[in-house]
DNA sequence: AGTCAAGATAGACACATGTCGAAACAGCAG
DNA sequence: CTGCTGTTTCGACATGTGTCTATCTTGACT
């Protein structure tokens, strides 16, 4: 945050905060991203109270907004995290050293 | 995001992103976060095209975010971030180097 | 082909959110 | 005290979001 954001850039940066901005879309985001490898969403299901195509719903805001890919492979589906995106966004939250 | 978040965690940090997750709201965080010192309200209007009582709504999102603090010195109101905040919420995005 | 399981999509619903205009509130100036 | 300006609060409205159930798609296995 060394200047003040143009308003693409505003835009832009809000829509990933928007993916994030969901408990759960962020606890699978941090799964994901703490993994260190990709991981299959039979093994993520788990983890939550909510159905199925719930999950699958936040996997596809997390995809669309950039931060995540997936790949089918045979019966399962496999998620792996988008580290650039995450860093991106996180430079939007750096706050000058004091001006 | 060394290691999954634990709910409590996720739902604190899914609140601050949502108080970032819109495109207004993070021009505002800019603005305040990179001004270095206090901002007037009245200064702040100007660079938006809605209405003052919706710039006065997303400024108290972002306050009861925790992310910048207010006061009122007569007639003006002036904000200015709380940079704790900022980077507690930074640190969730940090990936780890490469497990 | 037939069947089964994993995951995605579609449609529907309750609820939250962004926006506005109108009104209320807080200080300053006559 | 009365009005004027800056800011917040209040109600209302249209739109967006999270969740569900039901259905579809894809691939594996017999």
């Amino acid at each position: 945050m060394v200047a003040a954001l143009d308003s693409a850039a505003a835009g832009e940066g809000a829509a990933v905060f928007k993916a994030l901005s969901d408990p759960i879309r962020l606890r699978l985001m941090s799964i994901i991203a703490s993994a260190g490898k990709e991981v299959c969403v039979c093994d993520i299901t788990g983890y939550f109270d909510v159905s199925a195509p719930t999950i699958s719903h936040h996997l596809r805001v997390l995809r669309e907004a950039g931060l995540v890919d997936c790949e089918r492979r045979g019966t399962w589906v496999y998620y792996w995290p988008l580290p650039a995106r995450l860093t991106w966004v996180s430079t939007l939250l750096s706050v000058p050293a004091a001006v």
